[in-house]
DNA sequence: GGTCAACAGGTTTTT
DNA sequence: CCTGTTGACC
């Protein structure tokens, strides 16, 4: 035990402390923004280690990134002066992954199966599509992918799916999502769903290994709660059966993931699913200045469904926040700079500047600027590295390599570079392999004896090259295999034609960035390891230490701090996003208050709000977008606003006052939609279902899309339906209104 | 049967 | 703006 372990319940406050102490039954840990909640649960794991309560081996945290999981890792093992390296701490995928890793034949999947990503996923439907003659130019393959997705969260298998009229397409959903898995299995590969999914099929059929786990787990931590799906809740709860004691730490207001079938009432619901049951608030604010609290706390209050919570803080009073308007995004980049700049001169390091956006693609303009100011950044999310075309041909070769039977991998990089074999051929590879159940390469291998034309010859070429490769893998390691793949593949060659044939530096960094991918193919033992962190992990693990500013999304930023936050893009429209409030209304607005919410509450001193007027998404098109509602939300005496003149003289902020009234005659997109589904789809309506409501509340020119709470339909009457609404009473509506909830 | 240029369509957030 | 798809040409 080290010096600063022995003391450590000094550390805390009473709240903190008695969330350590709790150790047996169950804990809920309700934590406002900055109130020490991941220090309450690396000092509780410490503090379980330090009793000899549980040994590392029977403690599993649960964290929301693995970034998250090695921080709190080294955290431990600093304080007790050795590394631990057995503790179960990670993602609800990794440590899916490492169950399933163990019991993979449970379902039906051999070793050494894969992750497939996105792109993968949707190659995948694409082909099943065109196979089973599904037309995909009005339902999309993306639309297909994400409703699996969205059933797997909620932990439902193809043959456990039944008939839903209600939901669209669904004959077509259901037929795909059948083929899709057993498509998964023929490969021996899962996705990321599957991971979790996979790991609760074992848990219900085999109670063998479940109690195994359920004996392990003597204390289960649960970090980022309320981001929790009904899938991962399972899982959960499986697990939580054996000794019973948990701990889950969650701030209902920093609930951003809903998109993802994220369900805070998981977190509402827990003493209805845990037994004996705590709950401690931690309510003091270390983290922000008062002034900062203060307007986070303002705009919070906004939303409805909340547990509620007040926080508050001993800090200084701090700075107002600044807010700027500009007339275009070159405006915005050139102030945020500046001030950046004179921060740096004031001896601050650029690691604790950070400019937080709603949409990743709002790095651009600032890029920009921060190259041509020589000012070192680094971006957070966004395109990752292991996303990046060049990376993932190379490692479609190392995996086709690895094995030979990699459908996926064979069909990504068969014509690239382009080597003259095109669709028709692949069509008939893979045709001729469909018919004889044997995979791409072998098909490829077979079909080359037969005729002697130019593609033939390409043909034979390529898969004697990844014999070849096959021979190398042998010999030497994984390094060089990929060097010479490289190489021989053409992709090089490729890759620097390309740089000649274009003036932009862009192709210049594609070669930079194969030979960073060599780097990192350093950090692991073999291609499979390599593999695996690839798929888990996505992030590239050369990581400078160099001192920079960081830019990234506010999803990303979640769990981090600064001293200086800059927050980009607040514009109607932009933030809160128009698409997520015509597709979920109140409750799609309401979440991204709480991701305002989160980026607010991401400052330690002090923030600058910047917005723009010209509209960024326009293709060559001057709308304007009016400024953030957020912004008007604020406290007027906790910021200090500077419009550029224009808005000034336009007096936009004016335009956001409360109404309820609404017209029929503007139709957004998002009602249109829903007009012609409930047309198109000929709806029988079931008085059993529940609705929501959706309106339009105009002010202006600017339209609102809203929805009003959830509600049964009690009479019909001709277009119009009679119902009945959990938080309103009963209302008369246009039949047109009603959109149906999964 | 493959390639390349013109064209159309789609744009949130991520393990 | 950037990507994937189409259709004319080799």
């Amino acid at each position: 035990m080290t010096e600063n372990s022995q003391n450590y319940l000094d550390l805390l406050n009473k709240e903190q402390r008695s969330a350590v102490q709790q150790t047996n039954g169950s804990l809920l840990v309700l934590a406002g923004a900055g109130s020490g909640k991941t220090r309450v649960l690396t000092f509780r794991i410490l503090n379980i280690l330090i009793k000899k309560l549980a040994t590392p081996r029977q403690i599993l945290a649960v964290t929301f990134t693995n970034k998250a999981a090695s921080e709190m890792k080294s955290r431990i093992g600093d304080a007790l002066n050795f590394p631990i390296d057995n503790m179960w701490i990670g993602t609800f995928h990794s440590l899916s992954l490492r169950i399933l890793r163990q019991h993979f034949e449970q379902v039906g999947l051999r070793k050494n199966f894969l992750i497939i990503d996105v792109d993968d996923q949707l190659k995948l439907i694409k082909n099943i599509c065109e196979l089973e003659k599904i037309d995909t130019k009005e339902t999309s393959p993306k639309y297909y992918l994400s409703a699996i997705d969205n059933l797997k969260n909620k932990g439902i298998s193809p043959n456990e799916l039944s008939e839903n009229k209600y939901r669209k397409n669904d004959k077509e959903i259901r037929k795909i999502y059948s083929i899709y898995q057993s498509e998964l299995l023929r490969l021996n590969s899962v996705d990321f769903g599957d991971l979790i999914l996979f790991c609760i099929k074992i848990f219900q059929k085999n109670n063998n290994i479940l109690s195994k786990y359920q004996n392990i787990f003597k204390y289960i931590h649960v970090d980022e709660y309320q981001d929790i799906n009904p899938i991962q809740q399972q899982w959960i709860q499986f697990l939580y059966k054996g000794n019973k004691n948990i701990c889950c730490v969650g701030d209902d207001d920093q609930s951003i993931y809903s998109w993802r079938g994220a369900d805070v009432t998981n977190l509402l619901n827990f003493e209805k699913n845990f037994e004996n049951v705590t709950i401690v608030r931690l309510e003091q604010n270390y983290r922000s200045t008062r002034n900062i609290l203060s307007c986070a706390s303002t705009l919070i209050a906004k939303n409805k469904g909340r547990y509620g919570k007040e926080l508050w803080s001993k800090n200084q009073i701090g700075e107002k926040i600044t807010i700027n308007g500009f007339w275009e995004t070159k405006e915005e980049s050139i102030f945020v700079t500046d001030k950046i700049e004179n921060i740096i001169k004031e001896k601050k390091n650029l690691s604790e500047i950070s400019i937080l956006f709603r949409v990743a693609a709002h790095t651009r303009s600032f890029e920009e600027r921060l190259i041509n100011l020589g000012l070192p950044y680094k971006i957070i999310g966004g395109l990752r590295f292991y996303e990046r075309k060049e990376i993932k041909d190379i490692i479609a070769y190392l995996r086709l390599t690895n094995n030979l039977s990699d459908d996926l991998a064979f069909e990504r990089i068969i014509n690239v570079p382009k080597r003259g074999i095109g669709k028709s051929t692949v069509s008939k590879i893979s045709s001729y392999a469909r018919m004889n159940n044997i995979s791409l390469f072998e098909s490829a291998q077979q079909l080359t004896f037969k005729g002697n034309s130019k593609a033939r010859g390409e043909l034979y070429n390529f898969t004697d090259n990844i014999l070849k490769w096959q021979k190398v893998k042998k010999k030497f390691d994984h390094i060089e295999l990929a060097k010479v793949i490289i190489e021989d593949s053409g992709y090089l060659d490729y890759l620097k034609k390309e740089e000649e044939n274009s003036n932009k530096p862009d192709s210049l960094s594609r070669i930079d960035n194969l030979n960073e991918f060599i780097e990192s193919l350093k950090e692991f033992e073999n291609i499979e390891g390599f593999l695996e962190h690839v798929s888990l992990v996505m992030e590239n693990i050369t990581n400078t230490s160099e001192d920079t500013l960081t830019l990234m999304t506010i999803h990303a930023a979640k769990g981090l701090e600064f001293d200086y936050v800059f927050l980009a893009g607040w514009e109607e429209g932009v933030f809160p996003s128009q698409r997520s409030i015509e597709e979920s209304g109140n409750k799609g607005l309401e979440e991204e208050r709480r991701l305002a919410y989160v980026a607010l509450t991401r400052a330690r001193k002090k923030i600058y709000i910047t917005y723009v007027n010209q509209n960024r998404y326009s293709f060559a098109s001057h709308d304007y977008n009016l400024p953030s509602r957020f912004i008007s939300e604020l406290p007027e005496d906790k910021v200090e606003i500077n419009d550029s003149k224009y808005i000034q003289d336009n007096n936009f902020l004016d335009n956001f006052l409360e109404t309820d009234s609404f017209s029929e005659e503007i139709i957004t997109p998002g009602r249109r939609r829903l007009l012609e589904n409930s047309k198109k789809n000929n709806i029988d309506w079931d008085f059993n279902q529940d609705f929501e409501f959706e309106v339009n509340i105009t002010k202006g020119k600017q339209v609102y899309h809203q929805k009003f709470g959830n509600g049964k339909i009690i009479k019909l009457d001709g277009d119009k339906a009679l119902i009945d609404f959990e938080n309103f009473s009963s209302k008369k509506v246009y039949l047109k209104f009603l959109k149906i909830i999964d």
